[in-house]
DNA sequence: AAATTGTATTTTGTAAACAAAAAATGTTTT
DNA sequence: AAAACATTTTTTGTTTACAAAATACAATTT
């Protein structure tokens, strides 16, 4: 993770709070797809699943409306938005120069170590594509594992929080075949991945914008074919 | 605010939460200095002042910290940050990129309407600027108000919102002189806000970019002077 | 002075209720 | 049958009081 910190000894055990738990655990669910968009998330049968008050419960979904996640109406509760080709086309706008921005931060600080890591990432997201079920390529959490370890390179704390606060909910859908974002095959994907990590090697002489307006051109194109 | 849908007619009038009424106030008074950088916002204390339970008092403040507007540590309650001369710089890392999006995808969208809305935000800036007592420039709401309508205009709700979670922080202490990021005078705050409106406008023929870096700039050399 | 212990204090989570709005249901009217 | 209306039922939002956990602080011991 580019940590400069004079050797980190052992992970950093942080104290969580329930609901930090409970918004985790969802996340995790959202980006496995095991609620539908649509799907609605009432506090009470939550609670009754975890085993926890309504309190946390609400806390936690307060937490995911803010990071786009989810989405709140009042009197009416929260759901898993459903987003449009539109939508994406939009979160693509503003995902491109400050992802950008990311990969030129990044650059430097890049180490052989976080270059393996990165290979370790992207084979996990190709495993995922393969093993997937017919069609419905799971690669949703991958995908984000990869796409935020490259943010985080850029030691820049804002910036992680701006792309994931742009990203994120786009990548609750980015394995749905309803919208056709799934890319084309499994070569598409190794390519686009691998030319991030040959920017940040240093390898690739292209601009940023251009690595990271490749890489999501591939989805905006499925786009076209299914529309 | 470039709406381009056909006429609002009425002004969407929202049923909002208590949660929600109370993180208004609160965003509003930390724009307003009514809290110092380090103070702490104790749930029960709040919820006295405010006349209603700790519950949405409590989701209130998880609302503002996931905004990135107030910190929050286990066991430890809420309290205001305070933002280090290096912070600054890397929010405006983040911010400069993602803004100069914001105002290239204005730009086509700018209207007459926009135009004098934006000059009557900047007066009421140049106004805040002159009332405020000696030396401390309480600038921050009419400068986020500003800014905030030049990122409506890009028309791209996510764009808003990756802004928003990056610099929302920030405006909270613009105006510290302790921290040294009070633009030098009158005249030059004008000039680069009036520089916004002009690229908008479509007189100024620079990139988004310069018009930008040019506008953070000046916070940035002031920082300098003061280290 | 440093480390330990014990005692407030604060934060966090629980539970049971109630109020308010929306959704669902059934009834009447046209 | 369709529309309008009134009435339940459910869900969400809020309040209250209390219990549990962690921290902060003072007192004690070494």
């Amino acid at each position: 993770m580019a940590d400069r910190d004079p050797e980190p000894a052992f992970p950093r055990l942080r104290p969580a709070s329930l609901r930090v738990n409970v918004a985790d655990l969802l996340r995790s669910a959202l980006l496995q797809r095991r609620f539908e968009p649509g799907e609605e998330l009432a506090d009470s049968a939550l609670a009754k699943e975890f085993g926890v008050s309504r309190g946390p419960i609400r806390e936690a979904l307060i937490i995911l409306a803010e990071e786009g996640v989810i989405e709140h109406l009042h009197y009416r509760g929260f759901r898993v938005p459903r987003l449009t080709a539109n939508d994406i086309l939009q979160i693509n706008e503003a995902r491109l120069p400050l992802e950008a921005q990311a990969l030129r931060l990044a650059r430097p600080r890049t180490t052989p170590k976080d270059i393996s890591a990165l290979h370790k990432l992207k084979d996990a997201l190709l495993k995922a594509y393969t093993d997937s079920p017919e069609g419905r390529h799971m690669t949703a959490q991958p995908d984000y594992e990869f796409h935020s370890y490259v943010w985080q390179l850029s030691g820049n704390p804002w910036l992680v929080a701006g792309l994931k606060r742009i990203c994120l909910g786009r990548f609750l859908c980015v394995s749905a075949k309803e919208l056709g974002f799934a890319p084309q095959d499994f070569a598409a994907i190794e390519a686009l991945h691998q030319q991030y990590i040959d920017y940040l090697s240093g390898e690739l002489d292209i601009s940023a914008e251009e690595c990271v307006a490749r890489h999501l051109q591939s989805y905006q194109e499925s786009k076209r074919e299914s529309a």
